[in-house]
DNA sequence: TTGCTTAATCGTAATATTGCAATATAACAA
DNA sequence: TTGTTATATTGCAATATTACGATTAAGCAA
């Protein structure tokens, strides 16, 4: 079906889920590594520094957008992209409830 | 096209993706909560558990294990899966680097 | 104005993912 | 053996994702 049966999980499950969606692209991880790596703002220059097409890139910063986990300010006739980070920290919390969880010691039996 | 150019990005960032689309639907998240929460070897009621057909939690957990995640072990006519502590262990560490990358701060510009 | 640059959107093709019915397999019990 | 239980696999339909050419829109320069 490609259609994930979402209204059966909690609320945190899914958000989980999306967050995790928007991590499970190469692209993207470059994407948002490279915004650590600058350090800044950057405008413009995606393209070339990650090597897909300017529809794919823009298409990748878009699903990243609407996460809220990047934020694009307009200078210009480029679009400068940073990290939001205080969305950021909010998704790290959110995933840290799931990685984070203590791992089994006692009663594992496998 | 609906295939990544897995080709054009490292090894780490392809290594990242393929882990966080593991967490990217909410039925692996449940399972995963639901190992953790149990914290021992669980034989059968997952099924029961998420709410999706058998043959569906199945290939869920088939995911799960491929990529180390989980490991199951067969109990008679039943499977037993865990947590595989150990790759759980490497698997926060690489997701690490790049959830826990320092927060812009100084050069922030939008 | 015209032309250039940059980024977003549209349209579409190819591949991936999700879900489940049907079936297969495997272990055990009677 | 036969039947039961538990899980995996197969096959398929529906939806999602990825990628990019073509186009559009918007800002700036001459």
């Amino acid at each position: 079906m490609g259609l994930a049966k979402s209204e059966i999980f909690t609320a945190e499950q899914n958000e989980i889920a999306n967050f995790a969606k928007a991590f499970g692209h190469p692209a993207r991880v470059a994407i948002l590594q490279h915004l650590f790596k600058i350090n800044a703002c950057i405008c413009g220059d995606l393209v070339q520094e990650i090597g897909l097409a300017q529809p794919t890139i823009s298409q990748h910063l878009k699903e990243l957008k609407q996460l809220g986990l990047i934020k694009g300010t307009i200078d210009g006739t480029s679009v400068c992209y940073c990290i939001d980070t205080d969305n950021w920290e909010k998704m790290k919390s959110k995933m840290g409830t799931l990685l984070h969880l203590n791992i089994p010691s006692k009663t594992d039996c496998c």
